[in-house]
RNA sequence: CGGGGUGUAGCGUAGCCCGGUAUCGCGCCACAUUUGGGAUGUGGAGGUCGUAGGUUCGAAUCCUGCCACCCCGACCA
């Protein structure tokens, strides 16, 4: 590991880069815009789906898994879910290679397929065709299926964990039998999202709606939850979509109700992605590396041995073993680091980097006093305690972390949301102190997209629970009842 | 996908304009001394110069195609 990190206020987006490599979460790969996620980030990953998973079984849905290839003809069966998604599809056009011959090995151009495979970049349409077959009465309705799948979009330009070509995410695919039913769903797992966001990520997050220009292709309604990053670039972490009819009827899922009568029925869908570490990156990290929600890190403790003889070494080990054992009787992971080929100082930089949330460090002083010396990764305030109860106070400490690191995001996110009143100021609060943006907008999508022409700020939701208040838009001064949220985006 | 930039050892780089088989630092290996914030010394290993062609007696260097990454733009549930 090098030396050393681009700070935030040199180079942001460099930083970011940076950091991603160093902590050895993600690497790119031979491929275009998709990334490999080491075992450090996919640990992290596998934390968030752990969490996530439990969650949505808790709210009654089950896991399934449906096909990574869908059949062209799917695409055009819901026209504005096709348009929103034509242009970024992987295609399948053949199944076979050949050997040309002359060494290489080339596209068997016998072997092209009678109907091109797109390689899913979301499922709809797919999961809807099968629910045609699931789907005869409302005794088999609500259907509550969720998948833990990969998907492609061919983005033109990436960014590790924030928008990969290839991306590892989750889609919930629900089928219910009355609107009223879906958009209780549609609300019931944005709140998932936020609960999680907030009391895992440690990530505050405005929950709200998207414009209609901002919706999912094919969806009703888009709800979302935002979050703030350092930059004052706002990111979708999340979004679930009331889908209305739209995919019952390109796909024909009727179903019968107790009366008897046919109806199409009714659909949500969800997801989160690892672009989420991305959010968990930008939102807590500093300039010497990671800081992580000790909810989701990986190593949540780490034990450094400071030893100049063997004899100490294996004192201090006993103590780390012994502390160890207590310290996962309560659920909290610990990793002991004894490795004799890297100095303390080293090993302390390097767990900073990685954002392990408490650091312990035991050497010949304590091992006279009785004592640790601990440091915590989010403010790296250095005490040394006693070793009397010390597990109880590491665990105390850890949820100290915990809420101590949404307290400070959630202070940045309230320092860096302004309401403005006008255009004029709208901009320069925009130049001047990114962050979220609240005023007054006429509703119509000209005004919107004047907006995003003129400033690249987007309207990010309406916020659920909005106050109501009079107000003129910043555009056009025509009346308005409420602000709406807006930002520069990622 | 358009404009600009970059690609030389695991990482960061010099050399390129003006062609003669590659510089330095970190890291790596061995040994010794070290170990409470990124150790020091001595010795050593490691390179199809992104890739495929072309020009040339000779290419990291000049030319062309391709690939990847970075920045700006367009696009982006």
């Amino acid at each position: 590991m090098s030396k050393g990190l681009t700070s935030r206020s040199d180079d942001y987006s460099q930083w970011y880069n940076e950091l991603v490599t160093k902590a050895d979460l993600a690497e790119h790969s031979a491929v275009r815009g998709c990334m490999v996620i080491k075992p450090y980030g996919y640990s992290i990953w596998e934390k968030m789906q752990a969490a996530l998973d439990q969650m949505f079984k808790d709210t009654g849905h089950s896991n399934a898994y449906f096909p990574l290839f869908i059949p062209k003809s799917f695409f055009s069966k819901e026209a504005s879910h096709v348009e929103g998604f034509a242009t970024e599809c992987a295609v399948v056009t053949h199944y076979r290679l050949k050997n040309d011959g002359k060494g290489s090995i080339v596209v068997d151009e016998n072997a092209k397929l009678e109907e091109e495979l797109i390689v899913r970049p979301t499922s709809e349409t797919i999961i809807w065709n099968t629910y045609k077959g699931w789907i005869q009465s409302y005794r088999d309705l609500p259907i509550l299926v969720n998948q833990w799948a990969n998907v492609v979009r061919w983005e033109m330009r990436t960014r590790l964990f924030l928008r990969t070509a290839e991306f590892l995410w989750q889609e919930g695919h629900t089928a219910h039998a009355t609107a009223q039913e879906a958009i209780e769903e549609t609300e019931r797992m944005l709140e998932v999202y936020a609960d999680f966001a907030e009391n895992w990520m440690a990530m505050p997050v405005v929950r709200g709606r998207k414009t209609a220009s901002e919706r999912f292709a094919g969806a009703l309604d888009t709800y979302c939850i935002e979050a703030l990053m350092q930059d004052g670039k706002a990111l979708q972490a999340g979004t679930s979509h009331f889908l209305g009819q739209n995919f019952a009827k390109a796909f024909d899922v009727k179903f019968a109700n107790k009366e008897g009568k046919l109806d199409h029925v009714w659909a949500t869908s969800w997801g989160v992605s690892t672009r989420l570490i991305g959010a968990l990156i930008m939102a807590h990290s500093d300039d010497s590396g990671l800081v992580l929600p000790p909810k989701l890190a990986p190593i949540q403790v780490v034990i450094i041995p400071v030893h100049k003889t063997e004899a100490e070494l294996d004192q201090i080990t006993a103590i780390a073993k012994e502390l160890s054992a207590q310290l996962k009787k309560r659920n909290i992971s610990v990793k002991y680091d004894s490795r004799d080929t890297q100095r303390p100082g080293f090993k302390f930089a390097e767990y900073e980097m990685k954002g392990v949330p408490v650091r312990l460090a035991i050497g010949a002083r304590d091992l006279e006093n009785g004592t640790v010396e601990i440091v915590r990764r989010d403010t790296k305030e250095k005490q040394t305690i006693n070793r009397d109860n010390l597990d109880q106070f590491i665990e105390d400490l850890l949820g100290d972390i915990q809420s101590n690191i949404y307290a400070k995001a959630l202070r940045f996110r309230n320092q860096n949301t302004r309401e403005v009143n006008s255009y004029d100021e709208f901009k320069r609060v925009l130049d001047e102190q990114p962050g979220f943006v609240s005023a007054h907008w006429d509703g119509t999508p000209e005004t919107e997209k004047q907006i995003k022409d003129e400033t690249k700020a987007t309207i990010r939701c309406i916020p659920l629970n909005n106050k109501q208040e009079e107000g003129k838009c910043i555009i056009t001064g025509k009346p308005s009842s409420q602000r709406v949220l807006f930002a520069r985006a990622y």
